[in-house]
DNA sequence: ATCAAGATTACCT
DNA sequence: GGTAATCTTGATA
């Protein structure tokens, strides 16, 4: 297919963070790694948007935290979050809307051995252990190896970027509600492909 | 300076 | 299905 697997360019990010967000399912996430690759397929995502949604970092307006956010799209804002995890997002829309994509669960690709290492530190990998290794947004950052230190990688260059694929129908796209926040839940702002079984939860 | 909450996960019953 | 672990951020004083 003619677009297929090429990197995604900016005017893709810059967009609405809905049609991002339903467009970055099935769409290839690769972080470079030395000379080794560890890619994987997007299977559920969330959205935000600090203009409307009480959940989103980006309500209270600018802190130091969420900056990157309301910069330009296509750009990575990672956070820490419950003293142990990172999660990583895909900053959308123009400067100054303070939108972004959570990536809540990938399907892995390419790199797994390292993926299998960076998540339990040793080689051994069961049938549970295998659907368990990046299904939910701390999972994905640690297999991934994401930390703070990629806070604000452009993702148009070569650290970490996204490859471009055939668009999911839209049969196949679940919209839900989101998980883990306490306001603004009842927006369907959550994306996942249907009977994926790396989503994090049905 | 102090404090509560958090876009989670792993492990328990 | 319930909850402890763990620590940074952001809000309040």
């Amino acid at each position: 297919m003619k677009n297929s697997f090429q990197k995604l360019n900016r005017s893709f990010y810059t967009r609405d963070v809905l049609a991002v967000a339903k467009d970055l399912l099935g769409k290839i996430v690769v972080k470079k790694d030395g000379s080794k690759f560890i890619s994987g397929k997007i299977v559920e995502v969330e959205a935000y948007d600090g203009s409307v949604d009480q959940a989103a970092h980006t309500f209270l307006g600018v802190t130091k935290r969420n900056k990157i956010m309301f910069g330009e799209g296509g750009f990575l804002y990672v956070y820490f979050t419950y003293g142990n995890h990172y999660c990583c997002n895909v900053v959308t829309g123009k400067e100054g809307s303070g939108t972004a994509v959570l990536i809540r669960a990938v399907e892995p690709i390419s790199g797994i051995d390292l993926m299998i290492k960076n998540r339990f530190g040793r080689s051994l990998l069961n049938e549970k252990e295998k659907f368990n290794l990046t299904s939910g947004p701390g999972k994905v950052c640690k297999a991934f190896a994401i930390t703070m230190d990629h806070y604000g990688i452009d993702l148009t260059g070569n650290e970490i970027y996204f490859l471009d694929s055939p668009k999911i129908k839209i049969k196949d796209i679940v919209a839900a509600k989101r998980i883990g926040i306490i306001k603004s839940v009842d927006l369907p702002w959550r994306f996942y492909i249907k009977d994926n079984p790396y989503v994090s939860k049905k």
